[in-house]
DNA sequence: TTGCTCCTCACGTCACGTGAGGTGGC
DNA sequence: TTGCTCCTCACGTCACGTGAGGTGGC
């Protein structure tokens, strides 16, 4: 399939497969008339798998060292191993963290409609949203 | 309070805070000496903000806008309630599909620690994580 | 004088975003 | 010929990262 199709049933744009391919993530044959990149099934579980990795925070470089060693082209997994295992760790305590903040703010939100909040400025209740997230129970940007 | 402590304090690099001064989002005197950059616990408070927002999608000059509009240095509040609803669903799915990942990537884990799956090499286990992660249960990156 | 903290450029990086100008098949 | 999809530079952007070279107070 064309570079666009891959992109379109990803769900990314087009230059950004492009720029995925340009750094070795995917390796598309070329049509040898028009130079045309020529993507198969395995580049969009592939591409799939990319994407799903970065919203965890693995970056690029990371992501390309897991997929050559999953296509065993390095000698020994055992940094691998380690990279997944800290990152994985990582997100989960973001994901805690995050969950956290998610219901401070709604909580906050409850505040507003509940009985008598109409009572206050819409700028109150923007100035009561902000200390609602400053509300200090977790750590901030960690200690990594 | 300086650069240096003020950073220390929100867990982030000096030049980071320098960089949210350059762009507007602090706003600390100077000491007259040394042209030394002086911040107040409001300013700490207001980076705490800055830090939580940013985690959740916000960019610097959304940031700006929500700030500058609860200093009440902006006419209307409709943008900017438009904006915090719309980042804050957002969030919230991005949140319940990093959680589902998060699951489907322990519940992988969890077979390889189960009796039998010593059996299975390393590489095997890759694998088999990359497939657990590709298993298509949300939408990928949205319909933004 | 020495060491420390702060300062301002200025250039680099990561992961894209955005054109400009050109090719190939219906 | 026209419109469409693809191509390759090449330059821009966002949020930093990393020095280099200089100032001020103990």
């Amino acid at each position: 399939m064309t570079v666009n199709e891959l992109a379109r049933r990803a769900g990314i744009p087009a230059h950004v497969v492009r720029y995925y391919t340009q750094c070795g993530l995917l390796t598309p044959a070329r049509n040898s008339r028009n130079a045309y990149r020529e993507y198969r099934e395995t580049d969009l579980r592939r591409l799939r798998f990319i994407c799903k990795a970065k919203t965890m925070g693995f970056t690029l470089s990371e992501i390309d060292m897991i997929l050559k060693a999953a296509d065993d082209e390095v000698s020994s997994l055992d940094g691998i191993r380690e990279l997944l295992f800290r990152r994985l760790e990582q997100h989960r305590r973001e994901l805690t963290s995050a969950e956290r903040l998610q219901q401070r703010i709604m909580d906050a939100i409850d505040k507003w409609n509940a009985p008598g909040g109409a009572a206050v400025t819409e700028r109150a209740k923007l100035v009561r949203l902000i200390e609602a997230v400053l509300c200090e129970d977790d750590s901030g940007p960690g200690l990594t």
